[in-house]
DNA sequence: CTGAAAGCGCTTACAG
DNA sequence: CTGAAAGCGCTTACAG
């Protein structure tokens, strides 16, 4: 044959001897007898071969491949996430296929099946779930089908109805956390700016923020919770429609770092000064936010760590029913975003 | 059969039609009777189907798959250009593989022939080479091997020595220019920061910049430029060490907004203001930079279109030799960061 | 340890 | 339009 791609039979022809002695050969398991050993890899080298990794995930039925799905590549909470994920998969020799779905969850399902057709071992789905009984229920049957077929399945953060393993960040408590640190300081008055109330991250993180509060017996007027698009541009509206109601608060929580500072452009354009004015945290600590200025006070969450974590679920054994629960902590960083109301006053 | 996983062969029994015709209805390409397709159809919705992509790359010879090779996903420069990527891919109903080299050389060419192995339609290197001739020899063999297997290639920057099709943001250009607006403004004392000397597209932004400033007669002393790691913490580094040594510089350019932002917290934590003491200026036009206090100064890049490109040249017919080139301007913008610094003296 | 052969799950000429 | 059959490039029992 004279085709321009090499493939197992040229190897063997060349090295002179059967394709199942190269196979072996070349996969490292089996004992080949070495100047065998020696001639196969001699001539895969040679003819630069490269497996063709449909025919091996075929015929060996397995492949040691992980999809990652997730909301959007581009925002910093998921490309963290990633870069732990893809390091963990690279020190277990697997491959990662990356998928993001724009926050539109029918792509999610879509995705699932499309991981499930290649055949990956492990299915991870980065970011929360969807609070709507359509679509739990949807990925509920594809997710079935893709067990079934002997896929395991692990999330990060909540997914409700959807009973996978998952890895929790500490959303809730760390909200709670951070509401307490701000009451500490002297605020009273709160407002908060948030994403899409359909996603279980953002519930938990605001649940979280209103419980710290109310065992102060504080509250937040619910028109001083704004939603927004889960992005900069999100919460720079978000804010800029927050602050032309002129509300008396002098704390502004916004359950995403990304969505802070868009927040913080806000608070500027509307003429006021951080924490002058106005105390600013968010939550997550990714990367620039301790380059802002001022620098935001946050909950931070290990990202990397995560993806990390992430892996080590899915690819261990004994997943069994889902529903196993991985927690990791939150930390709250206060930085010069926050400050005592109090303070201000003295100016 | 009873196995847990669905092939065609179970959604043909079930239709009772033959696989091949099941194959066909399920794929839309050839006239199938309607009331079959049909049957087919259902089969599939009700078993669960999801084609195997293996077997079907094998037996089609074909994949609609892209494999992306950058260099760190974490950095918003690749992870903006990957999302072009991928909405790109996205529309033709491509998947994108992505891997990411962590800046190691050797895993680049790995991933190549992974790539091979995967039957990718294309490759894009993201990112710019590297300028070691042993390098380039050894991903030089691997992209002549895929492309004779029928792949095609293409790179995000200036690739030297590997002869493939590129899309070239105005690294050269772009910062000529910066450096004639700074100039403008009045500097003549310019220190730079930049990454690696064996990256193509660090290069051709210091040279850039030289010959911009060479146009006013004006250089930077050899001492003046700093090489630091391409990271917020190498700019950090570089910045801090060209500082302890006080030179009498007005201007500051690293050639990363990534590093820029790095330099602008050692900046500060020399007791400086940025552009009180020294104007400070970055490229590429990442998201947060606008939102720096102050606003950083940089050259835009379509980080997005990059992307978007790529995957056009790559997938369009006509590659031929290679070295073809897509030039994508790029646009000095001019931000707070940077001011006269006369007007420094005069305060 | 080695080789001949079956089989992985599809697609696609080839007949009909 | 439909089906039987070959083949994609590997791996892996099964004999030897």
């Amino acid at each position: 044959v004279n085709t321009p791609i090499v493939t197992l039979s040229h190897v063997a022809a060349a090295a002179r001897v059967s394709s199942a002695t190269a196979s072996r050969a070349l996969n490292g398991g089996s004992h080949v007898r070495a100047d065998l050993r020696e001639r196969v890899l001699t001539a895969a080298e040679e003819l630069g071969y490269a497996p063709n990794a449909h025919a091996r995930a075929l015929a060996s039925s397995t492949t040691r491949v992980i999809g990652l799905i997730c909301h959007d590549l581009t925002d910093p909470y998921f490309s963290g996430i990633t870069g732990g994920v893809m390091r963990a998969a690279d020190e277990r020799k697997f491959q990662v296929i990356v998928a993001s779905t724009c926050r539109n969850p029918d792509r999610e399902v879509e995705y699932v099946s499309m991981m499930r057709g290649h055949r990956a071992k492990a299915i991870l789905l980065v970011g929360s779930g969807f609070e709507s009984e359509s679509w739990q229920q949807a990925m509920r049957r594809e997710l079935d089908l893709y067990r079934t077929a002997g896929g395991s399945v692990a999330g990060i953060s909540r997914h409700k109805g959807l009973h996978i393993d998952t890895v929790r960040p500490a959303n809730h408590t760390g909200a709670a956390d951070l509401a307490r640190e701000l009451v500490t300081l002297g605020h009273r008055d709160f407002a908060v700016i948030t994403g899409s109330k359909a996603l279980t991250t953002t519930r938990d993180r605001v649940d979280g923020f209103l419980e710290g509060l109310a065992e102060s017996d504080l509250r937040v007027r619910a028109d001083r919770i704004v939603t927004g698009a889960f992005t900069r541009d999100g919460g720079y509206q978000a804010a800029g429609e927050l602050l032309a109601r002129r509300p008396a608060v002098t704390c502004l929580f916004a359950v995403t770092d990304i969505m802070a500072v868009g927040a913080l452009a806000a608070v500027r354009d509307h003429g006021l000064s951080v924490p002058g004015d106005l105390s600013l945290a968010g939550f997550d600590d990714i990367p620039i936010v301790s380059d802002l200025t001022p620098p935001l006070t946050t909950v931070a969450l290990p990202l990397h760590e995560l993806g990390r974590r992430a892996v080590d679920m899915a690819l261990r054994p004994g997943g069994g029913p889902g529903d196993r629960i991985d927690r990791l902590p939150a930390r709250v960083i206060l930085r010069a975003s926050t400050a005592s109301p109090d303070s201000r006053r003295l100016r």
